[in-house]
DNA sequence: AATGAATGAGGATTCATTCAT
DNA sequence: GATGAATGAATCCTCATTCAT
């Protein structure tokens, strides 16, 4: 018994058993028939709602970044003065609650299987080039002149820490992560200051 | 026109196809036959000689650690002092000849990939105790009781920036990567001090 | 042109399908492929419906016993009195339409090769304790003591009746293998007395 | 160091080695590298001298009809009268030292893989001749116009036992099997007497 | 709106067989 | 006499995708 305005559930339903299948299956090897089993619908259903699996893992990866974008802006809503908007920037990618779990184990596999994909890429440079130009911001009244490097230094710190807390069969702390890119960054402002 | 002692010759001539291949694929989903074609063999020789696709895979990520693991040796034995061999362990990462090109693209695949095997788990888990190691080695002189979170951080930076060189279109510059990195770590010393 | 309610026609189709390959192919080594092929459907299906080949295969080999089963319960219900009882067993084995022609040769490969299945086995001594007990149950008020070695007897030579039958190219006269079997256990049984 | 009147050695080597693969893997599904390995042979050496895989399973079955042969032969050279030769014939079958064991196994799978191959059917009838043709011999004097049926019905009947102790995951006793054929043969000439 | 039915394409793997040495 | 090297062909199986209902 098909119902009206089914549309966005299934939708919201299939992205999130997407994201929960990469992250369960540690890969992007995953098939639409156990998305859309986890999800509850047909496998047929997916394509007609995505139009096919590439489709559907880019809208997932979308939908993390969607995720992520409004964290950091709601911690940067919050945010007075340039070293608090760093800390907001730095603690929405690490402590956010929509960010942590399974949905960094999916983003890793998204981020590192964007190579093969231009669609994926361009995906992928939205991440990087808000997260740069966020950092950017905050750094130039502090760091001045070294707040480029200091922005790529920070931006690779959390891409490593990031790595290491989807691989690290211990769940690793998210505090603990974001403290550490806080202090490399507040040694490089003393140190350019 | 089958002759003796070919072992060894196709043994490596299918590790490197196979790191090429991923590479080149920019994910772990590569065939056999690809990979086998790539070295001028058949696939079928390739299940002989490794066993299996998971075999053939691994054997490969164990090469690049191989070499990576001399290329660190090399580098520290001409290492004098503590600062030196500091110098020495992150730039072998990142400027040895066997490590550049397509070897990094490979490594970051299987790097992520290991979430789901076990035995890659293992692996990764020689090299990623091999760097903690030897970065705390040369840190403890110089960074005394905080040569620990040192090295965590250089580790992960380290990762981050392997993650950025191999994803990027433009080919980054890895003596500026080693750079950053050691910049980073020279800071967290004087601030030790 | 996918219609609903195909599955039990397919099955169906499938498992005649296996008998008949088997039978025509006089071994168990068949595709799944020509299999399929025979039973006008793609090879993909026979796998979604039944898993493997193994499980095909263990399908179609119940399906006989359910034939086998079905035809000696038949037979058994117009019997009255040991002998007549003993008579309907042993014929329905060999008479049964639905137990003619094909279905022997595929059975007795299947009951060869049951030597490697564990679960081709458990099959298989359903069919012998089923037999045995049957026999045994006509025979006791007829053979006394003797009503076991007497079953035994006839069991083995109803198996090699099967084998002879499967075997030789010219159509063996199933009337006349029961008679056979018939003879010997009356036999038996007048000695017995 | 390939000596000199190897061949022989090989040859019996390699069919002995078929034997013992065909009885342990329970059916004709066996690889010549397997066989070749049980010899202690590479199994290009198998091809060199039995020229493929079907030819050497036919000499393995051949080897085993040979065996056999002689072991009834011997039998008989010793049997005074009618009566004995029948004990000596079936006894053979059942008691021949060369014939316990694995060989059955593997009898009984070229025995039901015979259906496929016009080759093998040949050398089956050359069995089944032999053994109905000793049957008939010793049972005219006994049986008289009856020794036809009766001699089918034995053949059967050994043939059905010899399925079952193949089958049998406890080796059944031989000796036991022998005087069920006995006890029927004797009980069909008394009837017919 | 949703799905059961069905398949084609593709991939890992196995194996008999060949050949130069 | 014997083998290591190598492969083509075949087979099982999986999966994304399509389509009628």
């Amino acid at each position: 018994m098909p119902k009206l305005g089914m549309e966005p559930i299934r939708r919201a339903a299939l992205l999130k058993a997407t994201i929960d299948e990469v992250a369960a299956a540690g890969s992007l090897d995953v098939t639409v028939g156990r998305i859309a089993r986890r999800a509850g619908v047909s496998s047929a259903l997916a394509h007609h709602y995505f139009g096919g699996k590439e489709d559907l893992l880019l809208a997932a990866m979308r939908h993390i970044l969607t995720l992520y974008g409004g964290a950091v802006r709601a911690a940067l809503a919050g945010a007075d003065g340039p070293r608090a908007r760093l800390d907001a920037i730095v603690r929405a990618g690490f402590e956010a609650e929509q960010f942590s779990g399974d949905v960094v184990g999916a983003w890793l596999n998204f981020y590192v299987a964007a190579q093969g994909s231009p669609r994926a890429q361009r995906l992928l440079s939205v991440y990087q080039g808000r997260l740069r130009s966020n950092l950017l911001h905050a750094l130039r009244p502090l760091a001045g002149a070294r707040a480029g490097v200091a922005a790529d230094t920070a931006a690779a710190l959390i891409d490593g820490l990031y790595i290491r807390a989807a691989l690290s069969p211990a769940k690793a702390d998210p505090s603990r992560a974001a403290d550490k890119v806080l202090d490399v960054l507040d040694l490089m402002i003393a140190a350019g200051a």
